[in-house]
RNA sequence: GCGCCCGUAGCUCAACCGGAUAGAGCACCGGCCUUCUAAGCCGGGGGUUGUGAGUUCGAGUCUCGCCGGGCGCGCCA
């Protein structure tokens, strides 16, 4: 029943319609749980939407329903309200009956058959691996985790794949970086680039090497810097400055490959692995786990980014132009055509992008969702624009904006670029706050909106964070749990009738929103209506916890009150769950 | 300049397909521990939902203008 109770109305409702305006008979029942509650346990709005249509006087038309509606055991009284809503008050036993459907279906209760098992790949965080994730990471793993677990509960079967950009310039830039520091630390010392990776990370991969390798990769700075142009002055921040410190970087990676031959394909990858290496552990440590690492390399090696190209250019979608190979992406809604060959024969990220997606629907998916940094968002046009150009339902792709977190410390922004090395990493901030909080702060606001994250504030572990209030509560029913010390499965049948209290009943009625929360969070792609539901079932518990004794002389009275007590704990446990959140016993 | 997103209490944020008196937390003020955990509860002050129009039974929510902020506009990734 529980979740059914609306159902149930539903259709007494359905019927009432049918009898009232058959020729509306398709207008959507909509049942609402109303703000205050003297308007009733739901209200129907369905005569004010039948208003418009048959011209009529909304209250009129609600008299008309009202007296339709079947009877029902369920429902206490029925009236209509303001201007002409429906308002259902239900008998209490109805109220309760999600106590026993929750105590029934245990850590299945809430989830849903609304993605009727479909296939749907969420891809999110795919940082490059070019150093230790950030804070701006952090909130787009912990957004796709819960996101991941919460389509799961709501039916999906998930795929949680992480794209790793190993095929680019960035890689080869960290890859000259550890280089340089490890002939640095072998005393052949070149001009460290201002644009190359800066971190102690890097450091730390060159000792690694010199370590394992000894000077097998050594080789002079002469040699090193023979044929490279000069950098500008460090103080030169205008553009042409700017062209020269990339050229040089360019160069030193040409001149590494020369040098290096078949060892640098060693060093670059040991640099890949170490990062993919500790970013895999950190997000595991995080909970935030991934099924499939998938390579972009690989679409290369698999010539797949080529193909893709090929069946463009087939389709009449490219042209040449200057030398390159140009994807006609404003023919699909884009602001200007793009590149996917550069005039130098290298395919650009774009091309490797399409093959990447194209890869997604070979596989099977029945829906993608892609989670980007929104400032990426200037890049869905020419992705579904190159999903229909090769004949594929751009529909089935979903792209979740996820806004950089702002990281303020001691009141002021801090910095967040990777190559300058003054970032907090992810780790730094999971070590400060605790991963509990991490998850529950990450996820506390929708995800397309700016996160102002105050680090001091954070860090302070005081019952300013939410996260704690939740636990608290969940911690407050297994202490009383502890001291009753019964038998919690005899508590599936216990007579819930004694139930009667104001607190008792509201918080029965939190207790049956779980599930509509749940799909209503799984249909929006918003983990935080969990987060803002759980902090609202904490409260209704919080306030029956010092309005009544639980463990009370009373044996069947006390046996009701354990009963719903056990059945708080689960939805919290099962939400908590959704959002990566652990349940301590105690606090 | 063009495009996308956002403006809600002092601060950080909610608000289910457009519904009834716009809600929480923090901060501030006043109460509650001889009784299951005070990381808690109860009460109080605090709002022209940036602004001006429009659409309708009804607008924080939809449309348009304006003001303010963010992001994007590479043969980068």
């Amino acid at each position: 029943m529980t979740q059914d109770i609306k159902t149930h109305l539903s259709e007494l409702m359905r019927t009432a319609l049918a009898s009232v305006a058959p020729d509306q008979a398709g207008t959507a029942i909509v049942l609402e749980r109303p703000k205050q509650a003297s308007h009733g346990d739901f209200a129907c709005n369905l005569a004010m939407q039948l208003a418009r249509a048959m011209k009529r006087n909304p209250r009129e038309l609600a008299q008309l329903l009202l007296s339709e509606i079947p009877a029902s055991p369920f429902v206490e009284k029925t009236e209509i309200a303001g201007a002409g809503f429906i308002n259902f008050h239900l008998r209490s036993n109805a109220k309760l009956e999600v106590v026993r459907a929750i105590l029934a279906q245990g850590e299945t209760f809430g989830r849903s058959t609304l993605g009727g098992k479909k296939k749907v790949q969420i891809e999110f965080v795919s940082a490059n691996p070019t150093g230790p994730l950030h804070v701006g990471h952090g909130r787009g793993a912990a957004y796709g985790a819960s996101l991941s677990s919460l389509l799961a509960y709501a039916g999906w079967d998930v795929t949680r794949e992480y794209y790793v950009n190993d095929a680019g310039r960035q890689m080869d830039i960290l890859a000259l970086s550890g280089w340089l520091r490890y002939l640095e630390q072998l005393g052949e010392t070149v001009p460290f680039p201002p644009n190359a990776y800066q971190g102690d990370y890097v450091r730390e991969m060159a000792r690694e090497m010199t370590i394992a390798h000894g000077k097998k990769f050594l080789r002079s700075a002469a040699a090193v810097l023979e044929g490279t142009p000069g950098l500008p002055d460090a103080q030169r921040g205008d553009d042409e400055a700017k062209q020269q410190r990339e050229s040089h970087l360019d160069a030193l990676i040409v001149t590494a490959k020369q040098l290096l031959g078949g060892d640098w394909s060693y060093v670059h990858s040991h640099v890949l692995n170490e990062q993919l290496e500790d970013c895999r552990n950190d997000l595991e440590e995080f909970g935030v786990h991934f099924d499939v690492w998938f390579s972009e390399k690989s679409l290369f090696d698999t010539g797949l980014v080529e193909r893709c190209v090929a069946r463009l250019e087939a389709a009449g979608h490219v042209y040449l132009q200057n030398g390159a190979k140009w994807f006609r992406s404003t023919d699909f809604g884009d602001e200007k055509d793009r590149v996917v060959q550069r005039d130098n024969g290298l395919f650009t990220y774009f091309a490797s992008d399409i093959a990447y997606h194209l890869n997604k629907y070979e596989r099977g998916f029945e829906r993608i969702i892609n989670i980007w940094g929104a400032d990426h968002h200037g890049y869905i046009p020419r992705v579904k624009g190159s999903l229909t150009a090769l004949g594929l339902d751009p529909d089935v792709l979903d792209v979740a904006l996820v806004q950089f977190a702002v990281l303020y410390r001691n009141g002021q922004k801090a910095s967040m670029s990777t190559r300058s090395g003054e970032f907090v990493t992810l780790r730094t901030l999971r070590d400060d706050v605790g991963n509990d909080a991490c998850r529950f702060f990450y996820v506390l606001r929708k995800s397309d909106q700016h996160l102002d994250f105050d680090l001091d504030l954070a860090k302070s572990q005081t019952n300013e964070n939410p996260v704690f209030y939740i636990q608290y509560a969940h911690a407050r029913v297994c202490s009383v749990l502890a001291q009753w010390d019964g038998d919690e499965a005899a508590m599936a049948g216990a007579d819930l009738s004694r139930l009667d209290s104001p607190y008792e009943l509201a918080l029965a009625a939190k207790l049956g929103e779980f599930p509509e929360v749940i799909e209503a969070a799984a249909r929006d792609l918003s983990p935080h209506l969990v987060a803002f539901y759980l902090k609202d079932l904490a409260a209704a518990f919080h306030s029956y916890y010092n309005a009544e004794r639980m463990l009370v002389d009373d044996a069947a009275l006390k046996d009701a009150r354990v009963a719903l007590a056990l059945s708080v704990r689960q939805v919290i446990r099962n939400g908590l769950g959704i959002l990566g959140v652990s349940c301590p016993q105690s606090m």
